[in-house]
DNA sequence: TCGAACCCTCACATCAATGTGAAGGTCTAC
DNA sequence: GTAGACCTTCACATTGATGTGAGGGTTCGA
């Protein structure tokens, strides 16, 4: 497929295809006209790309991780340098520290909403506003 | 405390901090001369702060969610408007995807490191590597 | 054969999160 | 009272991920 094509199946603009690219997180073969040209696995791809880049890693980091997370389980251990193995770790407990914050935050908005539900359930529309509210007391 | 202090307790830069205050997201109150106060508060602030952002949250979006996360428990619906219960919804959903996905290759490194460890230690130092492993077959 | 809809490269623009440094005030200790 | 270590604001630089547009080729259908 070409980069149109791919463009609109990842919801990623053409430009941050060839970005990716030129990044070296995914190739692409050229036609005789120098089109690029993409084989299926490119979606998946991309769309693993976008998640690793929304998830915070930056794309040198996920280019130097991506070979290991091909799906077709292919363990290529040969050109695992002990370098990189280091990086891995590294990011490794980087990204459990970041899942974990973003989970206990994504907690605490979901605890407040709910509160929040409760609160409008238990006073429907119209009911008087209290101008401000209960403030805190205690510290950390 | 001033903000040389808190810079060091929080492993911020002055910069950073400063940064902050300009975008909202904490607030320091001044001393007569000029230079700015915090109280104990802020560290927790500030790091709860960062974690927000190398969550992948925009400052933007953190100013609107961080009222919400105050740890006292306090409940203060007055000022949640319509809108902003929106955006914490949406932003719910983003970081519980966000999560899903960086806990979804986290594990895949952490297994492909495993099975790294693995070959290693039947293989001690020394065993001749194949010049180039298994390549893939299946798509997707 | 013309126009629309693709594709290419190149290059400059933008945005958020940062760094860095200049020019200057304040506080403390010697 | 002066040096050094703080602080202030202002402003420009940088980096990574993107947008945007110019200038130009290709493909295809009317």
């Amino acid at each position: 497929m070409r980069i149109g094509e791919l463009a609109e199946r990842t919801a990623t603009s053409r430009r941050l295809l060839r970005y990716y690219e030129e990044q070296g997180l995914i190739i692409a073969s050229r036609g005789p006209n120098g089109y690029r040209d993409y084989d299926e696995a490119a979606v998946d791809r991309v769309i693993q790309v976008r998640g690793l880049l929304d998830a915070g890693l930056p794309t040198r980091i996920i280019k130097q991780i991506l070979p290991c997370l091909d799906k077709p389980r292919t363990i290529y251990f040969p050109d695992a340098t002990p370098e990189m193995i280091a990086t891995l770790e590294e990011e490794l407990d980087r990204m459990t520290r970041r899942a974990e914050c973003l989970l206990r935050n994504r907690d605490a908005i979901a605890e407040y909403l709910d509160a929040v539900r409760e609160y409008d359930a238990a006073r429907p529309a119209g009911t008087p506003q209290p101008s401000s509210a209960s403030r805190h007391a205690s510290s950390s």
